[in-house]
Order: structure tokens, then sequence, then C-alpha cells
DNA sequence: GCAGAAG
DNA sequence: CTTCTGCAACGCTGC
DNA sequence: GCAGCG
């Protein structure tokens, strides 16, 4: 329980198991019916990781849902996410849609990853796709990925495809690039990425996993992926500001900006009619 | 962090 | 008994 | 077909 976790912060493993249950009223919203993807780091973020899809053993309060094979768990209520960051599961990486409706996800993400990209570019791209998607009435939420770039969230109401919703994503980001060439690419290859955001549309995939608003990342600080205000989302904007520490405040300020992704879905026929 | 396999 | 090992996966893109 | 990518 004292096992240090975040060295250079001091941060042990009772810390993030308090952080979880602090956070827990806000979080399972976001993991509830969801096949999870645990990122786990038994030896705290300098040791050893590994993502864990398939649990092949587990206590019987503990929900968990097969698909091909697999034995996913799902994080169902504040036990569940303490037996996962028990096990040394610091990021939560949730599916996009819920089990009932497995083959429909909830939101399309676009996934903004800098790699050697400046920041201020990740703040451009995000921008300009929220710019898009008002042109068209589209709802879209911004949150930091709690790592080095952002994630924008476009709800659906679990009412499309995986298909659809990827075909959308794709879509908006080729509009996108073409408007702003010289900072955003859809370039898959690394060396051809050159100092651009490379706008990810594909992990609007069945099981592809994001890390989910709210969890914890890997990283010094111990930061998290915490959901914007567009009117947030400019230049100066410090994604390592938000952390463990610091998220209660804005909980308290702002609620979860994020729940909204969870509820009315856009209608993407209309949508793509402007 | 823990089960199961290997040594 | 102690120590080692695995623990995601899959769809796409471009050579 | 194979490697890189996330
Ligand atoms: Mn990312
Ligand atoms: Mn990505």
């Amino acid at each position: 329980m004292d096992k240090i976790y975040w060295p250079k912060e001091k941060i042990t493993k009772g810390d993030l198991l308090l952080y979880y249950e602090k956070v827990a009223k806000w979080i399972l919203p976001h993991l509830k019916d969801r096949p999870e993807s645990m990122r786990r780091f038994p030896d705290g973020i300098t040791g050893a990781s590994f993502f864990q899809k398939n649990l092949l053993q587990h206590p019987d309060w503990v929900e968990t849902a097969p698909i091909n094979q697999v034995n996913y768990l799902m994080i169902q209520n504040e036990e569940s996410l303490l037996f996962a960051a028990n096990l040394g599961c610091i990021e939560l990486h949730p599916f996009l849609s819920r089990v009932g409706k497995l083959k429909y996800p909830d939101y399309v993400i676009f996934d903004l990853d800098p790699k050697s990209a400046s920041f201020e570019k990740v703040i451009e791209v995000a921008k300009t796709i929220h710019d898009v998607l008002d042109e068209i009435k589209v709802p879209s939420y911004c949150k930091t990925s709690g790592a080095t770039g952002l994630h924008i969230a476009v709800p659906l109401g679990a009412k499309y495809t995986y298909d659809t919703a990827k075909r959308f994503a794709e879509l908006i980001a080729k509009i996108v690039q073409k408007k702003i060439p010289q900072i955003s690419t859809l370039e898959r290859s690394l060396s051809k990425r050159k100092g651009k955001v490379y706008i990810d549309y594909h992990q609007n995939n069945m099981g592809q996993t994001i890390a989910a608003a709210y969890s914890v990342r890997a990283r010094p600080k111990a930061p998290v992926s915490t959901p914007l205000k567009w009117e947030e989302v400019k230049k100066g904007l410090d994604p390592t500001a938000f952390t463990m520490k610091t998220i209660f405040q804005r909980l308290k300020k702002f609620g979860d900006l994020f729940a909204p992704v969870l509820k009315k879905g856009a209608n993407l026929e209309l949508a793509l009619k402007n």
C-alpha cells in the first residue's frame, strides 16, 4: 500500500487507490458496461508495464464480458474500480461501446497525437475540428489525453455502427487536414509526420480503446485525462496542470464536462447534408 | 501483482 | 522450494 | 507477404 508508484512525486499505490475511490462518482458513468483494457504498472511508472484485456481469474463480485474468447473486465462500481487499481492498473482504457450495444459506439473519437509537434499546434488542430463540426451543427467535446495530446469526442447515442462512425471521422479529418496542412497530418508513418499533429481517426474500431476521462496516466506529476471547456482550448493551456491532486477543484467548479458525451447523439445524416 | 510453468 | 514468464490485438497502410 | 503504427 505504501509502495512508491511515482518516485519523484513520492506518490504511493495507496494514493492511487484513494484517488480512484474519490473520483469513482465521476469516472464510473464513463466505464460502466464497457469492456476494459487495463494498463498495469505493478512496480510503479518506472517499472515494467503491460496491457491486460483477458482476466483469467477474479472474485465472483467482479463482472466480466466474454468477447471473442477474451474475458474483459467491466468496471461497474467502486469495488471493481478499486479491484483494478489494486492490480497496479494506473490507466483505464475502455471500449467506445457498451455490452448490449457492442457494435454501436457511444461516441466518435479524434485522437490528436503531437509526437514531436508542439502542444500549441495540437490546440490549433483541435479548434479547427471544433469549427468544422460547429458549422454542420455537430456538438463536440474536448479533453486532455493526460499525456501529450487531446481527445475530441462526438456523441452518437449508440445509433451508428463503428464503420459509420469511422467514416464520419475520416471525412472530418480530411476536411480539417486540408484546411491546415502545415500543422496537421493523416500520415500513419511517424517519419513522414515531421512536427505535425497526427489526426488519428482509426481509433473508431471495435476493440480499440483510448484513456478514459479521469483516468490517471503513468507519467510524471500523475496527470489525469481532463475534460475541458472549449474556451479553455487556447494558447497557454497546460495539460500537465491537471493531476490526481488538482482535478477535484475542477470537478467541484464545473462538474463532469464530459457527461454530455454519454447522452444525446448527433444526427449524422442531417449533419452531412449541411 | 499474481498465476502457472519451469528450474 | 525459488525463479521466470506472460499479461493486447487487430485493422490499416505503405513498401 | 511483411513491418510499422496506435
Ligand atoms: Mn493519443
Ligand atoms: Mn493515437
